[in-house]
DNA sequence: ATGTCTAGTGAGACTAGA
């Protein structure tokens, strides 16, 4: 089963480019961030030509996330616990039958945090606090279960082609990236950085100064791995060509083979 | 090299968010 995450920066603006990675790649189950649509406006139809069901967390304007699955859903989450007050569209959890096994499936999009004088800054921080009580409550399940999305954190040097010009920035301050670290050390194995050497592997690259010509990435795009799920992990991959076609999203997808 | 993109509003020489 191959799972696949994707910042597509707005389902509208992205459709064809969408629809044709689908096409290449036919991943078994694909999780979009930053759909940008308020549900009742996704276009599904052509998704689900494609063969996919979908499930969508959406809100006007920005935000909003995405679940699609060639097989059935067995159970879907919309809202990452801990605040009722949040009103911002970023998680949406799915439950998915597997060969042998159910494959649970949390997708993400972390809040920025910048400018870190702002609200901003600490509302990421106590969404990563979130995340981290939600992940720790499913990892307990013992299923196979990942974490995918955009978490907006660089966690290290190597993962910025220029560190310096990140220090201070939300993605990469100290407390955004200790909380990352708090995260994987629950036990997930994050699956770029344990089958590749990742210096020189990013996910993301700004539209602005010509970032993706100069190779000016950082990788902030990431997938989490309980033990279950590393146990049956196949392979792992960045679709990066993308980020060179027609109106590309700023992210490329990620996504990882599980033998399920 | 701060050199861009998307959605929303309402018609911009706009704004917010990233």
């Amino acid at each position: 089963m191959k799972i696949a995450s994707w910042n597509i920066n707005g389902v509208k603006a992205r459709l064809e480019t969408v629809l044709k990675w689908l096409e290449e790649e036919q991943p078994d189950v694909a999780c979009f961030q930053e759909i940008k649509s308020v549900d009742e406006n996704f276009p599904r139809t052509p998704f689900e030509e494609l063969g996919y069901n979908l499930e969508t967390h959406g809100q006007k304007g920005f935000n909003g996330v995405a679940i699609l699955s060639k097989r059935p859903f067995e159970e879907v989450n919309r809202r990452l616990p801990g605040d009722e007050e949040d009103e911002q569209a970023r998680y949406i959890e799915a439950v998915i039958a597997g060969d042998n096994e159910p494959i649970r499936v949390g997708c993400l999009y972390l809040p920025n945090g910048n400018p870190v004088e702002t609200e901003k800054f600490p509302y990421k921080l106590r969404w990563m606090d979130r995340l981290h009580k939600h992940a720790e409550k499913q990892l307990e399940k013992e299923e196979a279960f990942l974490l995918v999305g955009d978490y907006n954190v660089i966690p290290e040097p190597e993962d910025a082609k220029k560190p310096e010009a990140w220090v201070g920035d939300a993605l990469f301050r100290p407390e955004s990236r200790q909380r990352f670290r708090a995260l994987l050390n629950l036990g997930f194995t994050e699956a770029v950085r344990a089958t590749n050497s990742t210096a020189g592997t990013y996910t993301f690259w700004d539209y602005q100064a010509g970032a993706w010509q100069r190779d000016n990435g950082i990788r902030i795009d990431h997938l989490l791995l309980s033990p279950e799920a590393a146990r049956i992990m196949q392979g792992v991959g960045i679709d990066k060509h993308v980020r060179g076609w027609e109106k590309p999203s700023d992210h490329v997808p990620v996504w990882v083979e599980l033998s399920a």
